[in-house]
DNA sequence: CCAATTGTTCAATAACTCTTGAACTAAGGA
DNA sequence: TCCTTAGTTCAAGAGTTATTGAACAATTGG
């Protein structure tokens, strides 16, 4: 159970770019990001993707410098690594994030149905 | 012959960002920002890939609304569309080329050997 | 008209990505 | 200890992507 991150300075463009470009996981980040500070576990994602599907998911953000997961006790806590990424690549994220906003026809967490007990 | 583009309400974020998350695109599109205004044709790109392979990048990037190419001749010009990403998602086309500037490990169009006869 | 130039289309292939269900591990609580 | 909870790993399959060479179009210049 290694859970390897990339250093700051291994995070790559077109690594990040390509697993931002897949709609599953940029909703995942762009729920982290309005959740800033708060480490989430997996389950907050369960209506994105079953369980294994989020499990490769998660991965695909952690291998890249996306984000970081910290084992706690049967559960492991994501956080965006939003520090590391802005020194890296400065205001990426946040542009991405902010386009985010502005596509409709993504998928998000906590829609309708969902969002009463968030 | 057609060469359909998107209107600007119709670019994706997901698709704008897998399509940038290729290496030799993203060096088209960085080249591309370097020569803001000139209309380059795909010539310019051959030291990327081959002919065949550049055809299907173009494409690639013309399908997810990042470049414009339009028929000239025997030749395509291809323009960066800059207008119609800052609209619809601003910012982030900077953001992404200023980090691929810091990204080393990228290919460039035209580096050492080829940058005699640029 | 003929040939060269520029780029596209097609078919094939190797490699990768996403998704799934079943089986598994590890920690926590009754 | 046993069961539940949380998540991973594995094997498999469907689909997509990148790359190639051969053949094809279209325009331009001689």
């Amino acid at each position: 159970m290694s859970l390897p991150h990339p250093t700051t300075d291994q995070i790559s463009l077109p690594i990040v770019l390509a697993v931002l470009g897949d709609p599953t996981r940029l909703a995942i980040v762009r729920y982290l990001a309005s959740k800033e500070g708060v480490p989430l576990n997996c389950s907050k994602f369960l209506d994105l993707a079953s369980k294994t599907n989020l499990s490769y998911h998660l991965a695909k953000l952690r291998e890249a410098g996306v984000t970081r997961s910290e084992a706690a006790g049967t559960s492991r806590l994501i956080t965006l690594r939003r520090d590391d990424l802005d020194k890296r690549f400065p205001g990426l994220l946040d542009s991405v994030i902010a386009a985010a906003g502005e596509d409709k026809a993504l998928p998000m967490v906590g829609t309708a149905e969902t969002e009463i007990d968030a």
